[in-house]
DNA sequence: AATGAATGAGGGTTCATTCAT
DNA sequence: CATGAATGAACCCTCATTCAT
């Protein structure tokens, strides 16, 4: 109960979610490679040396950013499916979770959605893992609605899998938050163009 | 019909695509910001300097490309259009011509889809009218599309345009031309993904 | 006699020379100024700031090996030259004094080699002198030598003097102790090649 | 004869080695580590970036300040050679070339004598060859030199080679042209010091 | 029509050192 | 005694671009 150490480890994590927040930010407006730590410095703050406390290269900036998302999305999403059967259900839950992420942390989702590729050896074959992680979860919901709604096989599975992600990932690009399409429809119409079509595909 | 003189305007407009060829693979591979005019310098082999003959700035090389790609997608698709009267062919059209111009160039297109913030000023208007007239096209024929199946307008015009390039342009991050699902059938099968949610999502 | 002080300069003064040996590697290893304080606090497990509680600066570090050092070898020498009378006993003497000390310390002898030129100020000054001790020791018992066997003055003590340092303390660059040439051996191979030639150059 | 060319790779050549030098004597100077890209920038008079149109990086610069060097002494060393079959006139004229070429040439000895370690990879192993090839030759001349005078192999070659090194290279500590001891007569000293040693070491 | 040589601005990163705790 | 957190200065290097030739 008793909160009273004066300087722990929570101040270090919060400064450098803090950070992360502010380099999420950068990156989504300038692109990875455009952006500078020294944007990053004056933005944040916090001295050009003072930053490599708290990360040891751009590059780990970026992985951290990417990974701290992905694995928030992921467990949100889990979290989510553990109470739904219905495969319908848990595809809606999936459009919803991801969207509704996507909007509240648009900076950081638009980062792993276009800087995959700034990353190179151990941290992209890390983000890869988790990114192959997210989309066999999706897979396998998918899989799950097909046998459940008995569709034929038209369209293949991993196909329609990164269509739905392509729907879903482009939402930087012309949506904002606050327009005349609250993120709650927003989430529910791409919901209904893809099972609409997903489930519809087999009459043809 | 003449054809005599030595060096003609001929020869400098192949030259010029021969680079924003060998331009758009390099940014595409690296991203904009991270490509050097070196790199081009180097692949394309001609000297640093005697690039500037061709262009005047690293971005009016960017712009070039876009503009370009996109003039083409659009000609073609206008094209096609002309001898079309009913509207799911239209949107089918519209599909094919898409995933088939994108996979053909793909470098191109990837650098239309990821790089078109890198462009300022001028520039970015430019390119800013030629994408609107692309997905106004596209608008005016999902309304066509709805008037004629009848659909009830659950998903609003514009949410269902940008779903429906979303999921297009997504192909660079996943699709690789020469696997085992055809261009011609990858095309089809987002046509039919897309259709089916647009057309069925009037009934629920 | 009492030792019951729970923390004594004894503890202080151990501790110090734990520090400047493993400072010594560093520096013999990847140069004074390549070496960084960081490397030190890592190899040395003692945080970075922990450090200066031991010593001021990195140059004081780097004063203090070299002084030590050299402190060391030449009271070694002093004490063994006071029981011999014979110049070319003492020469020896001090050709095998400097090799087996040199060889045991072979990091902090090849930072007082190599990195005399990094101490500035009052810091040179002192090692400076020191250094002169040493050789000045040194000059003196190549005079006795000659005077001794009678050469004529062919090489002039100085230049005999830096001719047998110089090949005393190159030895870090070519031998490694536990080679096929044990190092009392070596030290008797080098006495025997200057000597050789200093007593013999009289004829000529 | 004609010489006439007006822009030609001779200019580059000679710039190039202008760089070369005073890069040697700043790394002579202040040592590899310690001496910055724009100490040279300013004694050159060009720009930093300007610098690197002439190499490719620092490690390249130290890199062929050493391979140059080594390259012309071992090359001017063998032409003398050639004129030569007295074994002890070749040893002669080995530590002539050698302490001759020191002395004009001192920034760039000490920097082959001192920043060895600086060279990594490729780099490293070239020097690597180039020394040892050097050492080669000297190493054949003196078991030359033994053979010839008949003595016995009380010291090994490769301790005396690296004896006689150790000596020569150590005129960087204390050795400034222009003394009272001419060059010719240090090189003269040195042979005899070296020599007397090595012929002689036999009676004992 | 093309190039070699050069530049200023800015990039990411490391460093020795400090100071409140 | 010892540390975590921070900093200003300096580092090497790359960049898009220019200009005389």
């Amino acid at each position: 109960m008793a909160q009273n150490s004066t300087s722990t480890s929570h101040d270090y994590e919060e400064k450098l979610q803090g950070l992360l927040d502010v380099a999420a930010t950068i990156f989504a407006d300038k692109g990875y490679h455009h952006a500078s730590i020294r944007d990053l410095s004056r933005k944040a703050g916090v001295s050009l040396s003072g930053l490599y406390y708290y990360f040891s290269s751009k590059e780990e900036l970026l992985y951290m950013i990417q990974e701290r998302s992905l694995r928030r999305i992921v467990d949100s999403l889990r979290d989510k499916l553990e109470d739904l059967d219905n495969p319908e259900e848990k595809l809606r839950a999936l459009v919803h979770n991801h969207v509704s992420f996507y909007v509240s942390n648009m900076a950081a989702m638009r980062v792993i959605t276009q800087e995959y590729d700034a990353l190179e050896g151990e941290y992209r074959t890390k983000i890869r893992e988790r990114r192959l992680e997210y989309s066999n979860l999706c897979t396998e919901i998918l899989r799950e609605v097909r046998r459940f709604t008995g569709g034929g096989d038209v369209v293949p599975l991993n196909v329609a899998t990164f269509a739905l992600f392509g729907m879903m990932n482009w939402i930087y690009a012309w949506y904002r938050p606050g327009s005349n399409v609250p993120t709650e429809r927003l989430a529910e119409h791409l919901y209904r163009l893809f099972a609409g079509g997903f489930t519809g595909a087999r009459r043809r």
